[in-house]
DNA sequence: AAAAATAATTAGAATCTTCTTAGAAACAAG
DNA sequence: CTTGTTTCTAAGAAGATTCTAATTATTTTT
């Protein structure tokens, strides 16, 4: 489904392929670059969603080729994998922009883990929390219901997508224009003070018995959600 | 500005101190949980970047909390912290939801690169076009929120947008009629001062106090926002 | 050095924003 | 149809902001 697209740079032909083909069997799709100036160019010729670098690389080794890839694209997961195990090495990597570290000999399994984890960051198909937090409390998507401490609030239907919005846009400022569109789909200025009205509403039964205060006026400007005034 | 706010969850309290006091080093605010019980309250009350877990816990061990704070979030950062090596061991902590696995005993420097490989990565950097500086003054466009040095300064709309519209033309002399234009939307000349009220107003919350000045009047023709006189 | 022009400062009036409440209108359920 | 709930309008109070206008200070010109 995802065809997730590595690129291991390795120079013992040997370990690339098992490597290779221990992840084309993991489901992905897996190139091999044996030497730093070829993987740089096939790093610049492909969109690749992860890259498993080895440290001693023929022509240009890894650190460099870790730093030239940071100069245009600070954003792909680069997996370093090495032999040289000591604190000053794995920091210099780090300090190359590696996203992580792994020794040799490696279980495959732990690295296939390491991988997982970066693809699942990068990939933004994180399924959204279903419940919605910030302090002590709680707004469930799925059962509409909402909780402060451990005591029960009920919300009214428009009342519960206005803190759905806050809690979407937590610690940001909301203008009242943004807040119409999205909880009372208008896009015009009615001149309303419903949004005033429903703040109240929250306050009372979100704030008014409770700290941290949740749900904050910047004056001239909108309202904002946050466990501080920001 | 950007305080990273980090959970440390480990028994032992004299590792747990030395970390806390070395991150707090670091630049990061730094909370301890003694227990997996304690760990999974503060989470759910505050909302940490990053979290440091230990696997060893009384009460509820890390996998366990790990699996927990997962259900709700998939998006925090999480590294395991811990003596337990063997390559199952890391399997089953990478299949609760862990981010990375650090062993014990570590290199302070190695976790602190692999804490920032993280807080890197789940901050989508704010575009720095929303934030003006000059100086030692930030102007904030989306929170509408002003600094200088690391002291806050609250700004009126119309004071925000007077040094939105200097901010946005650093350096460059700002003739009246132009500013009356952007600011207050007036293309002809009322005979107001209403620029050098708010001029005044401006340098009373950001200049008076501080130094270099930033806003400077050329006398006759209009102002200009600079560091130093043009 | 005096006069004229421009800018800075201040007080307070006018206006606007926000909060709060009461009750009307719309809606839903029995 | 009645009743209870939710949604919304409208209006007043409190308070913050915006603006006018008068005074004082500074700079430029004569």
């Amino acid at each position: 489904m995802f065809d997730k697209h590595l690129l291991i740079v390795e120079d013992e032909q040997r370990l690339a392929e098992i490597l290779q083909k221990q992840l084309e069997e993991s489901g992905f799709k897996v190139d091999i670059a044996n030497d730093g100036y070829v993987g740089k160019r096939m790093i610049e010729q492909q969109d690749y969603d992860l890259i498993v670098l080895d440290i001693n690389l023929p022509l240009m080794n890894g650190y460099e080729l870790c730093k030239e890839i940071r100069k245009t694209n600070n954003k792909i997961p680069i997996i370093m994998l090495t032999a040289l195990g000591t604190p000053d090495n794995k920091l210099i990597g780090f300090e190359a922009g590696a996203d992580d570290y792994v020794l040799k000999p490696f279980d495959f399994r732990e690295l296939l883990a390491r991988i997982n984890v970066f693809l699942k960051r990068s990939n933004p198909t994180i399924s959204p929390s279903k419940i919605l937090k910030i302090a002590d409390f709680e707004l469930n998507l799925e059962t509409k219901t909402a909780t402060r401490g451990n005591i029960k609030i009920e919300l009214t239907s428009k009342e519960f997508s206005l803190m759905e919005t806050f809690l979407k846009n937590k610690g940001k400022l909301l203008s009242r224009e943004y807040i119409i569109e999205k909880v009372w789909d208008l896009d015009f200025e009615t001149g309303t003070n419903i949004i005033d009205v429903y703040v109240n509403y929250l306050r009372k039964k979100i704030d008014r018995d409770f700290e941290p205060k949740l749900i904050h006026t910047k004056y001239g400007f909108g309202f904002y959600c946050s466990e501080n005034e920001i």
